[in-house]
DNA sequence: CAACGATATGATGAATTTATTCATTCATAA
DNA sequence: TTATGAATGAATAAATTCATCATATCGTTG
C-alpha cells in the first residue's frame, strides 16, 4: 500500500521510486526552479509553469511525499525548498549524462547519412574494426 | 509519439524522460550489476535476478531506447554495459541521498513518537479548555 | 539446410499515473 | 462572523506502464 514508507525494502525498489518521484516533467522543472532560486513561493512557481493551480499542487505533494521537497507557511503563502542538496546534485549530474547522450546520438546520425552508400565506420570509439 | 527522439524538446522533458527510464526495480537491479561487473551477459542477469527472460528483455530493451545501456553481441551471447560512467554516478548519489532522507525521516519518526502525548491537536470542537 | 540455445518482440489485461473538475482548508481582511 | 485569496485534497476518466504468455529472430552446430 504505501510506497513511501521506505524502510526495509530492497534498495533498488527504493532507488527506482525514487526515480518515480523525479520522472515527471512538471516535477523537473519545479525541482529546477528550486534548485537555482531556492525557496520558492507556489505563487511564483503558478505563474513560472502556466499550470492549474491544483495540477501544480498534486505534483508537489508528489514531491513532499518522496521527501524531495520541504514546504513552509509563510503568512498565506507557501514555500518550498529542495529537502537535500543532492536532489540538485542529481538533476546536474543527468543534464550531463543528457548533453553526452545527445552528442554522442547525434554523431551517430551524422555518419550513418555520411556513409549511406558504403565504407567502414568510423564512430567516436571504434578500434579499428577492420 | 515518439518520446526517445530527444532532439528539439525541452530539456526538463528530456531529463524528466531519463528518469522515467530509471524508475524501475529491475532497471535499477540491472544497471546497479552493470555498474559494478561492467560487460555482463543475459544469462548472467537472468540468473542474478531471477527474472524470466522475456520480462529482463523487455526491460533492457528499455534501457537501450534511453541509451543508458549498450549491447555486444559475442558469439551466441548478448553483453551488456553502461553506455555512459555518469549512470553511475546518478546511482551513487541517489544513494547518497536515499542515505540522508531516511536517517532524517527516521529521526522525525523517534521525536514525533517521543511527544506523541502532550501536545495539543487542533479539533472542530471547543473542549479544549484545558 | 534444419534444429537448438539465447534473446528479442508482440499482444493482452492488470495496475499505476496523469490531467481535470469540484470541493475544502487555512490565513487575513472587512 | 462572512468574504476572499492561496493552496491543498478527493474523485474520476484517459493515458501509460507492467507482467505474462506466445511467437519470432539471431548465431551456432550438426
Amino acid at each position: 500500500m504505501d510506497q513511501f514508507t521506505n524502510a526495509h525494502r530492497p534498495l533498488y525498489e527504493v532507488k527506482a521510486n525514487l526515480f518515480k518521484g523525479l520522472a515527471h516533467p512538471v516535477r523537473v522543472r519545479v525541482l529546477e526552479v528550486l534548485a537555482s532560486a531556492d525557496h520558492v513561493s507556489v505563487a511564483d512557481l503558478l505563474s513560472d509553469t502556466g499550470l492549474e493551480a491544483s495540477h501544480l499542487s498534486q505534483h508537489l505533494a508528489v514531491l513532499r511525499r518522496h521527501n524531495l521537497v520541504v514546504a513552509e507557511r509563510r503568512a498565506s503563502q507557501v514555500f518550498y525548498r529542495l529537502a537535500y542538496p543532492q536532489v540538485a546534485d542529481l538533476l546536474a549530474i543527468s543534464r550531463q549524462l543528457l548533453v553526452d547522450i545527445l552528442q554522442n546520438t547525434q554523431q551517430q546520425l551524422d555518419s550513418t547519412i555520411n556513409l549511406a552508400d558504403a565504407v567502414a565506420p568510423r564512430g567516436p570509439d571504434s578500434t579499428s574494426t577492420s
